[in-house]
DNA sequence: GACCTTCTCACCTACGTGTTAAGC
DNA sequence: TCGCTTAACACGTAGGTGAGAAGG
């Protein structure tokens, strides 16, 4: 087990606390480019999507749950002649969190459904409360259980788990076209510019 | 004091705990109509929206905030000649509720700025999720605050109340014309039929 | 010059409005 | 016919996309 991306194994209630990652097919998709995630003044949403189901969790106590993102290396990384390689030494990284808007929870309402972190926003200007990234660095997404401190109730241990599959570069405009073409293939935001609808505009041009 | 608007007061943690409702003027001049709200097969929205502000409540204590509607008579309303008059025997009530989407959350968090039921939806149809109401029946939102019982916690009495404020018979198409234009002036979805671009609009035919 | 960032834009998704005509 | 309900519709709000030009 690599103990950098999982916290100790906690047991709550009698029963193993886990956190699994659920899209993985269409992330693995994206990081065979590697995968890239622009971040903007005013922040940016991911796609894909980090979405992860949890089981194990005591269904009567009350949890939070966050994300946040973990600097995978030490280095800055350039776009040269195609190829991502690692460049000078990486900036001083920003400690931001961002909290799952359901929370605080049951444990019954976290393990009923996966839990997706569609809105979260990625940004490279600090005070916005985004997760701040710096641009041309490499992450790793990481999911965080936190029981609620009841003023009775005994404390639970706080869990995480980072996900390998969603390693990405952040950048303020796309690099490898690879990635705009995946990006644009499977995000329904994106539809605009997919074949069909430049076809279409070509010819009302006509 | 009207026994039939509010519960008992209740003190927690040494306070008195109040709700109040927010925008008192746009409701009165709605009722002055009086109100009508429609209700569709896959749910309407509100409009006024109910909006209340809480206080007194524990911090640190977690509660759940409910929206349901009161039906004020036991009448059915018709609209005839300009004017509602009550008709027949009400129809059998349907029981539901709407549990405000911030549920459950701590004191600190309801108290600390209007709590806002602009999400609700008001339907004829069961089994939807909605706040299920009879067309042509009159209506009074009733909003609870609702302690969570956690496993240690002692037991916190609920409160409700009602506001007569927000009176409004259900239709499922807009009876009085002075009500259609109220709507209108203020709900800004429904600024496409404002005289502004109604003119507009005629000027483009031309 | 090359690299990176910022901003505006057209074009989507998603859905909240009253209107209107049709249905019962 | 009349009263009430339903569904399709045009037209807004609100905001998520990459493209492309401009800026540093």
């Amino acid at each position: 087990r690599d103990s950098t991306h999982q916290a100790a194994p906690a047991m709550q209630g009698g029963q193993l606390v886990t956190i699994q990652l659920e899209n993985v097919p269409l992330w693995e998709e994206f990081r065979t480019c590697p995968t890239e995630m622009v971040v903007t003044r005013q922040g940016r949403r991911m796609f894909p999507v980090v979405t992860v189901s949890v089981k194990g969790l005591r269904p009567e106590a009350m949890y939070s749950v966050f994300m946040d993102m973990i600097l995978v290396d030490n280095h800055r990384w350039k776009y040269v002649r195609g190829e991502w390689v690692s460049g000078g030494k990486a900036d001083q990284p920003h400690a931001t969190i961002y909290k799952h808007p359901d929370s605080p929870h049951y444990g019954s309402h976290w393990v009923k459904s996966p839990i997706s972190f569609s809105k979260v926003k990625l940004t490279n200007r600090i005070g916005e409360g985004h997760l701040v990234l710096n641009s041309l660095h490499k992450y790793e997404a990481r999911v965080h259980v936190v029981p609620e401190q009841g003023q009775c109730v005994h404390p639970l241990p706080s869990i995480w788990k980072s996900f390998r599959e969603t390693q990405f570069i952040a950048v303020t405009a796309y690099q490898n076209e690879e990635v705009t073409q995946l990006k644009i293939k499977n995000n329904p935001y994106a539809k605009a510019f997919t074949e069909a609808h430049k076809k279409t505009r070509v010819v009302e041009e006509q």
